[in-house]
DNA sequence: CATTGTATCAAACGAGTGTTTTAAGTCAAT
DNA sequence: ATTGACTTAAAACACTCGTTTGATACAATG
């Protein structure tokens, strides 16, 4: 087995066991032997059990909203489209339809309680789907909001999309899990924060459907 | 010192430990210590560690926003002032300004990566509140809207208080810590939340200032 | 005063952890 | 075939943790 063979094998079983129970409560025992390696392979390859979990968090960038859809809007798509796009998009990788699914909760670990090895390696993918969302609000607001009411319209947008991810268990627990998986899958959440994003906004009519409502003032 | 008070005195010491290193990585070494007592008494007056952070819980019920606020309502007390009021309660409780200013902190990662032994006991405020949120959201939405619907428009209520929370430190990162501090207070983040909410549910204009607005179609 | 029950303490135990050591194995180049 | 660097394997080490133990101090009780 090559070098990279058996770092590599280490670094995909650490990322499960990680993102399950957290950096401490893993242990480089369980990591190894669910790579079929032995104990000491884990400071044979990385040194120490922290430097193994940046290794692991190097590996799986987390995902850039931009790449994914940014080439995919023309200059006419209006800012509602891509605000919309940009909430599909962000819901989507936070549920991990990607090569990692063990990814989205090892962020969820990373955001509520930041490992300080780490942060600097997170910094750089919030800072640019931060950007890329404010840089749609900026289409979107007037010229002269100042820049502190775009930011917190963008946490309200960040927020809802993060929201829905973290507390999945506590929402099924509040709802039922039959209506939980009935209507949380990612394009109904994601089809709702937009609906209240834009309407907040102006873009879009208020949510609740039109003609329906009790008393309009 | 009489039993109870030295029961009290480890809880006291408990709280914040807890709540800062989460339950594994807090030990009662450090508990007792910051107590002024034996390693020894966790065991004598709760028998083990986990029975310690199940009493640690129980004391400090979550808060629950019904018993702050609904005193405050009368018969005539509009559904948007209503929701306004909740969002406030539910921020400032949420940043802690209470007897515990730990208890978010261990909220957070309750919410997060719930305890098996801690599930129940924080069930029923959560389910408190929600319901209350709720039944706000039946006297502002039309009669035949569907609950599923009324359950997701909840979240977002809900999801922007706990995230403008939660996310705190990786808010502050992304748009400075000076910026965080003049503009992220309790009152102008329920503020933020309200004016979102309301505007999104057809109660109040569109968040952007009346005028101002680029180009209204 | 002697006895009993409670509270505290230092010390140690046993399990689990990350890490190191040491020796054996592997394999390509010489 | 031999060398020598690289890799694996088992064991042990050093440390931390929760927990237990046994001794001690002390107050209440008869």
């Amino acid at each position: 087995m090559s070098k990279d063979d058996a770092r590599n094998r280490i670094l995909d079983a650490a990322g499960p066991v990680f993102a399950a129970k957290g950096y401490r409560a893993a242990t480089v025992r369980e990591i190894c032997e669910k790579a079929g390696m032995n104990v000491a392979s884990v400071n044979y390859y990385f040194g120490d059990k922290e430097n193994l979990y940046v290794e692991t968090i190097k590996r799986v960038r987390p995902p850039r909203i931009e790449e994914k859809l940014q080439g995919a809007w023309s200059t006419e798509t209006s800012p509602a489209d891509k605000l919309r796009d940009f909430i599909h998009a962000m819901v989507r990788a936070l549920c991990g339809a990607e090569m990692f699914p063990w990814l989205p909760e090892l962020l969820k670990r990373e955001i509520a309680n930041p490992t300080p090895a780490c942060e600097g390696l997170l910094q750089e993918p919030f800072f640019a789907n931060f950007d890329l969302l404010q840089s749609i609000l900026v289409e979107i607001l007037p010229p002269d909001t100042p820049p502190h009411k775009r930011h917190q319209i963008a946490f309200t947008v960040i927020g809802q999309c993060v929201h829905f991810r973290v507390s999945r268990k506590i929402a099924a627990m509040l709802i039922g899990s039959d209506e939980f998986e009935a209507h949380y899958g990612p394009d109904e959440v994601a089809t709702h924060i937009s609906r209240v994003c834009l309407a907040a906004l102006g873009l879009a009519p208020p949510i609740v459907e039109p003609g329906r409502k009790r008393d309009q003032v």
